[in-house]
DNA sequence: ATAAAAAACTAATAAGTGTTAGTTTTGGAA
DNA sequence: TTCCAAAACTAACACTTATTAGTTTTTTAT
C-alpha cells in the first residue's frame, strides 16, 4: 500500500493536484484519466478521493490559482507609479516569469480552461476577458499619454500574450537558449513595438 | 438514413475530415468522440469508417495539411527576391491569412498534434522543428547582412509564431476587431522589433 | 431493368471512464 | 495500548469509447 507524500509542509491535496498539472499539460485534461494520475503517485484512482472530488475540481483549481496570481500582480502593478511603458513591461516580464516557473499550471489554464464545468467556465471566461480589457486600457491610457506608439490595444494585448504562451514551446523543448536570453529578447521585440 | 452531402466537388471524406476539425478545436481531440462527429453529419458512427479508416487518422490529415502548406509557402518565399525583412513579412502574413481563413485546422495542428500516434508524431515534430530552424536561419541571414535588429532569431521566431496562434483567440470573440486592422497592426508590432 | 459498388444501417465487442460503497490498514494522540 | 480519524484498499456500477461484423439500402453504370 503506498501512499502520498506531502512536500514542504504543503497538503497531500496539493501533490494530487500538482501531479494532476503534471499529466494535463502533456496529455490534455481529457486524455489523461484519474487512474493516470493515481498511478504516477503509486496509489489507486478511488485514493485520490480522499483528498479531491473531482477530476474537474482539480481543473478549476489549476485555472483559478493561475487567474488569481495574474489579477493580483495587475492589481499591485495598477497601484504603483511608474510610467505606463514600464507598466506594461514589468507585466510582461510578470507573465514570462509565470511561463517559465510555473509553465504546466499556466499552459492549462491557457488551453485547457474549455473543459471547466458550468457555471465555472463562464466565471472563467469573464475574469480572462475582464483582465484583457484592463490591459488593453492601460495601453490606451499610454496611447493618449503619447507614451506609446499608436496602435490598437486589443490587439496588441492579443500579441504580447500570446507570444509568453508560446514559451510552453521552448520548455518542450532541448532548451538551447537560456532563461535571460529568452527573457531578454522577448521582452525588447514585444516592447520595441509599442516604443515610438 | 441520413447522408453525407460533398460540397463543390470534394469527396465526402473532406466533409467528415472539416466536420472533425471544427470539434476537434471546439472541444478537443480526446473530448471528441465518433458519435459527435457522426451526429453533426446525421449520420451513425460506424458509418464514418466508409470514408475514412481511424480517428487518429483523422488527426494526421488535418496536421499534415497544414504543415505541408506552410512549408510549401516558405518554399515559395524563399526562392522570391526580395529582402530579408520582406520575406519575414510575408511569412507572417501567410500565417495571419491562415488563422483567420482556416483556424480550425491550424489550431489543430498548433495544440492537437500531441495526440498524433507514433511514427508519425515523431515525423510532425521533426517538421516542425525544422521550419522553425529555416525561418530563424532566414532571420540570422537578414541579421548578418544588417538588414534586421540584432536579436535571437530563435526567441524571435518562437514569438512570432505564437503570437499570430493567438488569432485563435479573436477568432472565439465577439470580434469587434476587423480582419484589416487585425491584421495590419499585428505585424506592425512583430516587425517594428525586428526594424533597425 | 439489372448488376455492382458505395454507403448507410444495427448489433455487438472489449476496453476504458469517473465515481461510489464498503472495508481494511495506517499513523498519531490519549 | 487503545482509540479514532485519515487514507489507503477492492469491487463494482453505469456509461462511454473506438471499432468490427454482417446486413440492408441507396446510388451509379451498363
Amino acid at each position: 500500500m503506498a501512499k502520498i507524500v506531502p512536500v514542504d509542509n504543503g497538503s497531500k491535496r496539493d501533490v494530487v493536484i500538482k501531479s494532476a498539472a503534471a499529466m494535463f499539460r502533456d496529455k490534455g485534461f481529457a486524455a489523461t484519466s484519474m487512474r493516470d494520475i493515481a498511478e504516477q503517485l503509486g496509489v489507486e484512482a478511488p485514493s485520490l478521493y480522499n483528498h479531491i472530488t473531482s477530476k474537474k475540481e482539480i481543473l478549476g483549481e489549476i485555472c483559478f490559482g493561475v487567474a488569481k496570481m495574474f489579477i493580483a500582480n495587475l492589481k499591485e502593478v495598477e497601484s504603483s507609479s511608474s510610467s505606463v511603458l514600464n507598466k506594461i513591461e514589468s507585466i510582461i516580464r510578470f507573465h514570462i516569469s509565470m511561463m517559465v516557473e510555473e509553465y504546466k499550471s499556466v499552459y492549462i489554464s491557457d488551453h485547457e480552461w474549455k473543459h471547466l464545468p458550468e457555471p465555472y467556465l463562464i466565471d472563467f471566461k469573464n475574469q480572462r476577458r475582464n483582465y484583457r480589457s484592463k490591459l488593453a486600457a492601460l495601453l490606451q491610457k499610454g496611447i493618449d499619454k503619447g507614451e506609446v506608439n499608436p496602435v490598437n490595444p486589443h490587439v496588441a494585448v492579443l500579441t504580447i500574450l500570446s507570444a509568453i504562451g508560446g514559451i510552453d514551446n521552448w520548455q518542450r523543448s532541448s532548451k538551447k537558449i537560456d532563461r535571460k536570453t529568452l527573457e531578454e529578447n522577448m521582452v525588447k521585440l514585444l516592447i520595441d513595438g509599442l516604443k515610438k
